[in-house]
DNA sequence: CACCAGGCAAGTA
DNA sequence: TACTTGCATGGT
């Protein structure tokens, strides 16, 4: 074994499970066109609210947001720290989130003049370089932002894709797992190119829907639909 | 009351 | 490299 990450074959053989777990949620959910947001501007800024922080609290941080007309690039620029800080308060850590948006604001002025075409544009691995060395972003931020504002074919995971690999068997150790394998997993039986962005987009969404119906913290899986996982 | 939520950075050994 | 801790509001 020339790399610990071969033992037992662990990261072998897993596409027929991935691929019958993303046909079980859309079949149970239904097709998704995802992130709850109005414009790929609201996904970036969603996107660092919603770390560590339920979806309800941020929907409220937003809507002040969007309350004060501050839903843009220059909005966000222009306004002072404190005033942000107070807007984005229900969604918790208010004090260092609002120095993260600032940060990636002042980013994307500073490389790509507001522009979201610009950005859009950008090479998928430097963009994500450049993402991760922002303040405040680290690699599931970025991955959000790259798949679900700019379209770029990248595999998000979060706690929810732990928990369920975990939970059914499928990866051991997975709460602990490096990010990076975890993600190579997905994007190493579900090729990374235009066709599959939508299928990249649609399974992280199953994800947290399945998540935050059957995969909390506290176990709550009586119905759950992978449950039939276990006969593979 | 305790525990949880779609992380991340900084500090320690 | 691998752990630990602080950050903070609002719901259950």
């Amino acid at each position: 074994m020339a790399d610990k990450n071969d033992d037992f074959g662990k990261w072998e053989g897993k596409s027929d499970i991935l691929l019958k777990i993303y046909s079980i949620l859309l079949d149970k959910f239904g097709p998704m066109n995802w992130w709850p947001a109005k414009s790929d501007f609201e996904v970036m800024i969603g996107a660092i609210l919603t770390q560590n922080t339920s979806w309800k609290n941020v929907e409220k941080a937003i809507n002040n947001l969007n309350v004060h007309n501050l839903l843009s690039f220059e909005a966000i620029y222009e306004i002072d720290l404190n005033s942000l800080k107070q807007h984005i308060k229900p969604s918790g850590y208010y004090n260092q989130k609002a120095i993260k948006i600032k940060e990636f604001i002042n980013f994307t002025k500073r490389e790509y003049n507001f522009s979201l075409e610009l950005m859009k544009k950008e090479d998928v691995f430097i963009m994500r370089e450049k993402l991760l060395r922002i303040f405040g972003i680290g690699e599931e931020t970025a991955d959000s932002i790259l798949l679900y504002a700019l379209k770029k074919p990248v595999f998000v995971i979060d706690a929810y894709t732990r928990r369920i690999l975990e939970r059914h068997n499928i990866i051991k150790g997975a709460l602990k797992e490096k990010y990076e394998n975890l993600q190579r997993l997905f994007m190493k039986n579900i090729t990374p190119d235009e066709a599959n962005i939508k299928v990249y987009n649609q399974y992280h969404a199953l994800i947290v829907m399945a998540g935050k119906m059957f995969c909390k913290r506290t176990p709550l899986c009586d119905n759950c639909p992978l449950k039939e996982l276990e006969e593979m």
